[in-house]
DNA sequence: ATCATCTTTCATTATTTACTGAAAGTTCAA
DNA sequence: TTGAACTTTCAGTAAATAATGAAAGATGAT
């Protein structure tokens, strides 16, 4: 296979993979070219490489740096905005984790300790709901604190012992 | 809050929140409908308490069902065919972890192997790429591993342990 | 302080994804 | 073996999501 050919598929099937994970595809089409990126790439360049408008390439850009994957470089000399990816994959991950921690897990931690708060707790209805709604809480604080662990984690060490100790 | 109101949220909360992880929304509410159910419900109870249409309903539970999430019941002295959710929570996200994993981690991890045939190996850009692919080779394997340890893990204990050793 | 270069916005349009409902299929009691 | 009760399918339609492109907004060199 030659090289740009495996470049190309790599993009596409990133693109797949986020769409499976609620990440819209030119996203992570994106963010997949500035992967593999050796230099910084303008907004032109991504727009000519994969076939998408400026406005479309803006937008993502965008987003993408608001998840931090993404970063601004200034080339000196030119007028022109660059743009790179953080080529540590685990850096990646560690940031993918701690926003979507952000954004989705504690916010629903937060509306189910809400629907903690019904009337007649006594109700037989009433407990097994409370039940469920504690059972997910209590599963989400587990996962929350274990992500915290993994993000303070440097590199992969923590997985690795993890490994060495469970397996 | 009125017991009703709160289950009612709790089924919005989880479409949504499923929405975002690349779940469809009905699907994810007729999850939560059967998780707070405390009694197995037949396809018109659900086209009735979450207003959507009979197929909608038969083609979201025979996903669900393929998900190895919701089982069918039979009532007896019933024609109908009834409806549930395993209420094990620990049960449900081992489960949803071990489909994905299967329906696209292992494909993602093939792939990755596969754009490491390239031609010219020893060229430049040739092993930037092939650093980040086995880069991420590597933390998808390492994620591979944890997660088969955690479906391994009975209840919670691997959490608590690992939470113990590390904290 | 002008203007060419580059960036951002957002109303419109296109694409993707999900839902409906009626028809076809299945099952089982009589 | 018929037909009422129930389930499944899927072509057509609706809703949600993403992309375009032109216009407005910055920026900085001269």
């Amino acid at each position: 296979m030659k090289l740009e050919e495996a470049k190309q598929q790599f993009i596409n099937s990133w693109g797949a993979f986020g769409t499976q994970w609620g990440i819209n595809r030119t996203m992570a089409q994106i963010h997949a070219l500035l992967l593999i990126s050796t230099i910084p790439v303008t907004q032109d360049d991504i727009m000519e490489q994969l076939s998408i408008s400026r406005g479309n390439v803006n937008m993502n850009i965008r987003d993408l740096i608001g998840w931090g994957l993404v970063e601004r470089v200034i080339v000196s000399g030119e007028r022109k905005e660059y743009f790179t990816a953080d080529k540590n994959i685990w850096k990646v991950a560690t940031q993918i984790i701690k926003e979507r921690k952000k954004r989705e897990l504690d916010p629903m931690l937060k509306l189910l300790s809400q629907l903690e708060n019904i009337d007649d707790k006594k109700e037989k209805d009433a407990k097994e709901f409370l039940t469920v709604v504690g059972d997910i809480k209590k599963l989400g604080s587990h996962a929350d604190s274990l992500l915290d662990i993994m993000i303070k984690a440097e590199e992969n060490k923590f997985i690795n012992g993890v490994l060495k100790i469970f397996k």
